[in-house]
DNA sequence: CATGAACATTCACATATTCGAATGTATGGA
DNA sequence: TCCATACATTCGAATATGTGAATGTTCATG
């Protein structure tokens, strides 16, 4: 009984915090590119115009959350969407 | 050029305002009685089984952004879903 | 108009988030 | 092994957010 409802609100708190990741206006661009194809951190950078540093705190953050995968190409490292159904997410969540 | 590209900042800060007011579990728990049927403010707390004060300051920030409405009726107030689409949302953004 | 019920608002505080600046780490090449 | 590049992390400050406690407001009723 009690345990349906506590049940329930794990899940209202787990579907929280993936809303509060998608809050953030540079995590939904680096989404919105990331949706399109894989990018390196200073691909990202450039094309949003932010720094590097905040770029990658974005990125450590959805990396965390498991919506981003990293994988390293000797220097650089390249991220894509570890779940195409974020965009999904961000679509519904748009105007 | 960067007028479009200014625009879709503009779109991605309002995405992530709608992104922030769904990222609380009382919220969600909230839209998705919500979801149901119309509800009244007492309703809503004994349901949740938060206080009253916490659930008239949720339902603040969700009627300034739009998403849920209010209704009087003598001295209570009931309130319902502004725009059912919100429940899209919230359905994509579950496990 | 006094009262109680239902709801809203304000205030204060704790916590969380974001960001810039600075610094650290890993990799490949000279 | 030294250096430059690409990326990550830490730290501190500013700002935002959630919450409880207290108080205000509105309305129906007597």
């Amino acid at each position: 009984m009690d345990d349906v409802i506590e049940r329930e609100r794990r899940l209202f708190t787990l579907q929280a915090e993936l809303c509060q990741t998608l809050a953030d206006p540079t995590r939904l661009e680096m989404l919105y590119l990331l949706g399109k194809r894989p990018r390196r951190v200073k691909e990202l950078a450039e094309t949003t115009g932010q720094r590097q540093a905040k770029i990658s705190q974005h990125l450590a953050v959805m990396r965390q959350r498991g919506i981003v995968r990293a994988e390293r190409h000797g220097t650089e490292i390249e991220y894509s969407l570890a779940d195409p159904r974020v965009l999904d997410a961000c679509a519904v969540t748009r105007t």
